[in-house]
DNA sequence: CATGGACCCTGTAGTCGCTTCAGGGTCAAG
DNA sequence: CTTGACCCTGAAGCGACTACAGGGTCCATG
């Protein structure tokens, strides 16, 4: 059996909505690895490239970096480990997205504040423009 | 009048908390001017300097792009015109920051579902792997 | 006056995850 | 046999710096 059925990467990309060059990027990076090759040089993927493509592409659209992609992948490849250690990578990556959200937040408040405080007058009195500017620091001899 | 008190590239980086190297960068594109030189070729700041680079700090501390701080900077410069189009500046990143997010929520809850289905076998039965992996692709002859 | 160490200079390369481009080659249809 | 869609490699670009290599300057000691 073993079905053939070479996926060109522009097939592989429309099924995994994966750029093309994203594709060949994966390559060079190794999270994907290096298909065959037709006679006119051209990549052919099978079915277990493809369901690597598509891991590779939810762990990334889950905010996983690569680096963390490919702890995963390693990870998933042995199979009778537990799996403590995959539940680590995702719990550490969830710290930081919960980071990244407080920082944003902090963040959206500081500029409704400022938002709040524009009268609508001319940039010498705007709220916006003294909130980023220093106190005055003219005239220190 | 005109009070020299020239400040080093290293004094600078103190006042500001911002990196020698991040100021030399802030120079090479722009947002902040090229200082007069002494003798031996340092850099010699002056309080026009420290004023310009705490808004660039600030401004950046706040999440605004370079692009945005050029923007801002030009039209902090036009102290006559009316002030909205530094509430657009200031409201467009406030739309993109809410963006985030909610991008990050979203993630977040993805995340928390994934690892609250963790049995902590291992990694064959693992809920996370089984996530990421593609729904059965094999045996389609 | 020489020496050491802190500071400064320029220019280049690296980070991350791709995207974009230049300059080609391959392949199937008409 | 030509057209156009697809594919190839390799290099450069993005944002906003950081890190380094290989030097020069300055000042306080000994």
């Amino acid at each position: 059996m073993a079905a053939e059925n070479p996926l060109s990467i522009g097939a592989l990309s429309k099924a995994t909505g994966t750029t093309v060059e994203a594709i060949r990027w994966y390559e060079r990076v190794g999270v994907l690895p290096a298909p065959a090759r037709t006679a006119g040089n051209y990549r052919a993927y099978g079915t277990a490239h493809l369901e690597r493509l598509s891991f590779v592409r939810r762990a990334r659209d889950l905010g996983f970096t690569l680096d963390q992609v490919r702890e995963l992948l390693r990870l998933a490849d042995e199979r009778d480990r537990p799996c403590d250690a995959v539940d680590r990578v995702a719990r550490e990556h969830l710290g930081e997205v919960e980071r990244k959200i407080a920082d944003l937040e902090a963040l959206r408040r500081e500029l409704q504040g400022l938002i709040g405080q524009c009268r609508h007058g001319t940039v010498n009195e705007c709220r916006i423009i003294e909130a980023l500017s220093p106190a005055e620091v003219r005239d220190v001899p």
